[in-house]
DNA sequence: CAGGGCATGGTGGATTCCACCATGACGCCA
DNA sequence: TGGCGTCATGGTGGAATCCACCATGCCCTG
């Protein structure tokens, strides 16, 4: 991938694009939108982390739109595990959520874009382009919070930014209804892992209860409308 | 409904279908599998409830696509407003949760038919065709949890009009976060008659977990009072 | 009165929680 | 380079809980 290869725009082949997205027709949306262009091409679709590894792997995409929420080991391990890879693909996450605490983390674990779906009317070619080209592509709002936030060095917020990668990751996965042992399942970890963070958690947002985290937990999923 | 003005499936012209969904690249997945078929076409787009509704109204689809959470007025409204209507489209609904909690809602709202998003490889077809053709679709799990539901014993199982007036009671301070040991001692009880409730709830609401309760308390004490 | 739903409580076994603890990896910084 | 902190991963054991039954008493309605 590092070889001479990546550089289609003037040649022939077009770009091939990964699409990682557990919502059908959000895979659709972007393929279909992604094969309307002359330049770029899909050239493989998953809707968990562990065949879009396999595939990407396998396929070698120029470029992996991945989403952060999947079934299995949610995106960021996905980002991680291409980025170790070394000579993996370049990555542009999708998400639901515009908070600027998944795209700081995501950008971190190695994704070189970050783009929201709401404000997705024609920028995801802009953005998977400005990908490719090396560029670190962010949608709009989002630069200017990032950055202001950088200046202003802000810390706590009684927020979830408190939060480590794999915190936030079961924090979310607690959100949606999973039990300890569906969390550990999915993640391939031990239940007592999983109850560490639990506790890690609780800690750090001051909870109590495992009752009041999984409260403030699936408020915050519905809240942030995943 | 009843009017016999709306039946386009037999004719040469499309079905005119309205596509309302916030995230754009839902909207285009949509359109471009119904773009697809040779019986179906998109009408008219929209992403929130105000310019659907206007829309709706001027092109008079045969059947509109919602999703459940739009920016403004969060999909209910507008399917609330449809069926206010009296001879509007028919109503699919789309949604990224499959809770029958939503379902439901949306169902007695005035919806014709509830699909979830995830489940959605090419079912939306046929949930659109069988939903034209005036019958009432449920995606697979939420059929027979619904309909088990409805069988059971009681009516409607307006959610939480089938629970006693302890058990709401009970319901409503899960959804505040206590647990249960709490709850008894706020309401003077032994802590097993409170898990007695607790399993009666369950029952009643066709819940198997007691964090499948919580779930669904919280996001019931989120959804109504404000 | 009989039956049904309701509220209250209990028992016992499975599960989960939770407060500690331990280790290895990594990063930071003096 | 060594030390310190954080993170991720796991474990242990006792407390709390869940959950499927069960039991009693109460009130209402057919």
């Amino acid at each position: 991938m590092a070889s001479p290869s990546v550089q289609p725009t003037n040649a022939a082949p077009r770009a091939r694009i990964a699409v990682i997205d557990d919502h059908p027709l959000v895979r659709e949306g972007l393929a279909a939108r992604i094969a309307a262009q002359p330049d770029l091409e899909v050239c493989c679709e998953a809707a968990d982390s562990e065949t879009a590894l396999k595939l990407i792997r396998e396929r070698t995409p120029a470029l992996a739109i991945v989403d952060v929420a999947l079934k299995n080991g949610s995106g960021l391990d996905l980002i991680k595990a291409l980025a170790a890879d070394g000579n993996g693909p370049r990555i542009l996450v999708v998400s639901a959520y515009d908070e600027e605490l998944f795209a700081e983390r995501m950008l971190r674990a190695g994704a070189h874009g970050y783009v929201n779906k709401q404000e997705l009317h024609g920028s995801v070619i802009e953005a998977v382009r400005a990908v490719l080209a090396g560029e670190i592509y962010l949608s709009a709002g989002l630069a200017q919070r990032l950055a202001s936030q950088a200046v202003a060095g802000r810390r706590s917020t009684q927020g979830l930014e408190v939060l480590s990668d794999r915190e936030l990751q079961i924090f979310e996965l607690i959100g949606r209804g999973a039990g300890t042992r569906v969390i550990a399942a999915q993640l391939h970890l031990s239940v007592h892992t999983v109850e560490s963070h639990r506790e890690h958690i609780r800690a750090k947002l001051n909870l109590r209860s495992g009752t009041e985290l999984l409260r403030r937990a699936v408020l915050w999923t519905f809240e942030s409308r995943g």
